[in-house]
DNA sequence: TTACATAATGTTATATTATAACAATTTAAT
DNA sequence: ATTAAATTGTTATAATATAACATTATGTAA
């Protein structure tokens, strides 16, 4: 139920940067990180991080400016993110939970207002820096 | 259960211009604003800003790089924070749920990980808008 | 009230994150 | 082949945020 995107050469070279990294990246850090792969400009960088975002590819976590790839097999949520961040070691983690995707996906407000797209970021302290 | 804090010069006057506006305000838009109050520089606005937010006065929308008051009586919840966002008119509210809080607050991970903080940004189309 | 610690301020410079504007090229559908 | 849409390349610049250091104000304890 969900469009293969076949991705270009500059949005591979950058998902699969992204997608073995161990923690998010910045956007300046994918970049020097692609120029010897030809990429050498912020703009290219940003595109890239766009449509990916868009296609549900990669996520931005907002309160860090960095992304990191969907590990949600590929993400038919896009626009149903949420992240745990631990506030020592900064290790970000997505979450899927049905349980709290459901919760949300129908929360209501006083209006009555139903939203068609959420980000939600937990911070604590991960299993390692309890 | 909730200590008042004085504000200082900077503080008080960068507060009332958030408390003031309708919407959520930018840092160098909040610097603009206040230069004829004698505060020259960003840096004197992030430090207040960075206090304002530690103590629960004002609440940071992350996707927007912006601030606003926080309307939930001075906010006994500055850890616990969710926000509507109108994708159109981009006017922002603070949601007090106490449903939708006490379930984030209780909310554990799979690995049982419960979270000291969260931050919920819910986007759709306002009232108006619709 | 003096001494000390802590917090806030003022100031200059700089780092980091992100977009505008425009030309050229590639891709995909008629 | 023609055309529209998407992507790329490139330079310049805008917008957001912090480093470093000197100074002043505020609160607390001897
Ligand atoms: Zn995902
Ligand atoms: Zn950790
Ligand atoms: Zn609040
Ligand atoms: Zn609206």
């Amino acid at each position: 139920m969900h469009k293969e995107h076949t991705l270009t050469k500059n949005q591979q070279i950058i998902f699969d940067l992204i997608d073995k990294s161990p923690e998010p990246m910045k956007a300046y850090s994918i970049l020097f990180n692609v120029q010897k792969k030809g990429i050498k400009a912020p703009l290219q960088v940003y595109r890239a991080l766009d449509k990916l975002v868009e296609i549900g590819k990669i996520h931005k976590i907002e309160s860090r400016n960095a992304f990191i790839a969907c590990h949600n097999s590929s993400c038919q949520v896009a626009n149903a993110t949420a992240f745990s961040i631990c506030e020592v070691c900064e290790k970000v983690t997505e979450i899927s939970s049905v349980g709290l995707s459901k919760y949300l996906a129908n929360f209501k407000d006083k209006d009555g207002m139903k939203y068609s797209k959420y980000n939600l970021e937990f911070f604590g302290l991960c299993k390692k820096c309890r």
